[in-house]
RNA sequence: UCCUCGGUAGCUCAAUAGGCAGAGCAAUCGGCUGUUAACCGAUUUGUUGUAGGUUCGAGUCCUACCCGGGGAG
């Protein structure tokens, strides 16, 4: 670790799988792993409030810098003090760098070895930038952990195009970490290979060459999962990546949302994720439930007074019937996107909170087997 | 009573000169994974007011009637 403003601590390693319990703390304050942090692109998790977010015991947040750098400008944001003053959170905060946008909006990018050049999506105008371009623009937005620029290739790809993605990657993952040396933000390299295990390693190596130089990397991202392969693909692939991963840092797979997937990647030693999947489908009136995904909009919820999910604790189940929550998204009305983000959020973080203790307790195997035999399994 | 305009999908409306009746919304269902997303996609519905007529062919032209809007008296 170069800095002593961030300390990871593994209080608890599952014995039978490689499930990992643990802080991890940043000058905002701890990150309990497990964990998965809500997406909060342009500085907020659309549709609630930061005292919502704290009510839901949220540890983390991510925020991304392409969009925050095109609008409203990192000017703006370091003259308010930073993310955390800019928006009212004085938790820990998540940037990503923008490589993510890299494949989501490869139309109006252009990729070279020594930066990405783009137009903005918001007025056309054309921006440059390399990693120490990245790292600067992070660094002025403020957060806690910040992402090396990567490239993540889209699937299907093929070998030759993932493996220049893997060594661009790593030589940017080289460049961010000479470039990134504010003590209070803690950079975290990206494993990328898509699918391809000798590339998956590859990465690994690369990274770890850099890490070993004396400048290490206070985390290690795993990217490029999620951009439409098969779940069962992913998790085969992963399973050979986070275990490789240096065991006294945390591993955040980036991207990835879908309950099933978060318990059966902890099983194979991942600690962080995101996903936008629990905001955005709560947006659009799907739920994630003890029953399974429920799409709300369905006709058969039009005179159900039950709550929305009777096993769940949160707010919005404790208080509105799934037929009010229906009529208020049949109506388009903005409230139900309040009432179901925080429903999905929350059954996200209890889920971890339960995987927490149950890796505390020693017993995340049984943990994972009965949600694998309940009907919350989601369906791949 | 007369004149006039109109009647097409649940709703609002299209449909060249007669030539396969179709859009939006609604409804129903699906999707969403480091957010360009209060988004995207698929599907369903018709005695074209009624009854006749002309025509190879009528939502469209002709006749009568029914219903509605407007006007005149």
């Amino acid at each position: 670790m170069s800095s002593s403003s961030f300390e990871f601590a593994v209080q608890a390693t599952d014995k039978t799988t490689h499930a990992r319990w643990g802080v991890f703390s940043t000058p905002h304050g701890q990150i309990s792993i497990p964990n998965f942090m809500p997406v909060g692109t342009h500085a907020t998790v659309k549709a609630l409030t930061v005292e919502q977010l704290e009510q839901l015991g949220v540890d983390v947040l991510l925020a991304n810098a392409y969009h925050l750098y095109l609008r409203p400008g990192t000017a703006l944001i370091a003259k308010a003090g930073g993310l955390h003053d800019f928006m009212n959170w004085q938790r820990p905060i998540l940037t990503d760098s923008g490589g993510f946008q890299i494949f989501s909006l490869a139309d109006t990018l252009k990729l070279d070895d020594d930066g990405v050049s783009f137009a903005s999506i918001i007025d056309g105008s054309r921006h440059r930038w390399t990693p120490e371009d990245n790292m600067r623009i992070q660094n002025e937005l403020g957060a806690d952990i910040i992402m090396q620029l990567d490239e993540c290739p889209p699937y299907p790809a093929e070998h030759g195009q993932v493996a220049t993605a893997v060594r661009r990657s790593a030589d940017w993952a080289r460049r961010c970490r000479l470039a990134q040396t504010d003590s209070r933000q803690a950079l975290f390299a990206i494993n990328q290979g898509g699918v391809y295990n000798d590339l998956r390693q590859e990465s690994i190596q690369r990274l770890l060459e850099i890490d070993a130089t004396g400048a290490g990397f206070e985390g290690f991202g795993i990217g490029g999962y999620s951009v439409g392969e098969p779940h069962e693909v992913m998790i085969d692939s992963l399973a050979g990546v986070a275990d490789a991963l240096p065991a006294d840092r945390p591993r955040y797979l980036m991207g990835v949302g879908n309950p099933t997937s978060l318990l059966r990647s902890i099983a194979l030693g991942v600690d962080l994720f995101d996903c936008v999947l629990p905001t955005r489908t709560a947006r659009m009136g799907s739920v994630f439930s003890s029953e399974g995904r429920l799409n709300l909009r369905n006709a058969r919820f039009a005179d159900d007074l039950n709550p929305l999910d009777p096993q769940c604790s949160c707010p919005t189940c404790a208080k509105y019937s799934r037929a009010y929550l229906r009529h208020l998204i049949m109506s388009r009305e903005i409230l139900s996107s309040v009432l179901l983000s925080i429903h999905n959020l929350h059954y996200l973080l209890e889920l971890m909170r339960q995987a927490r203790i149950a890796i505390s307790e020693a017993r995340f195997s049984s943990f994972l087997s009965d949600w694998e035999n309940s009907p919350a399994v989601d369906d791949f």
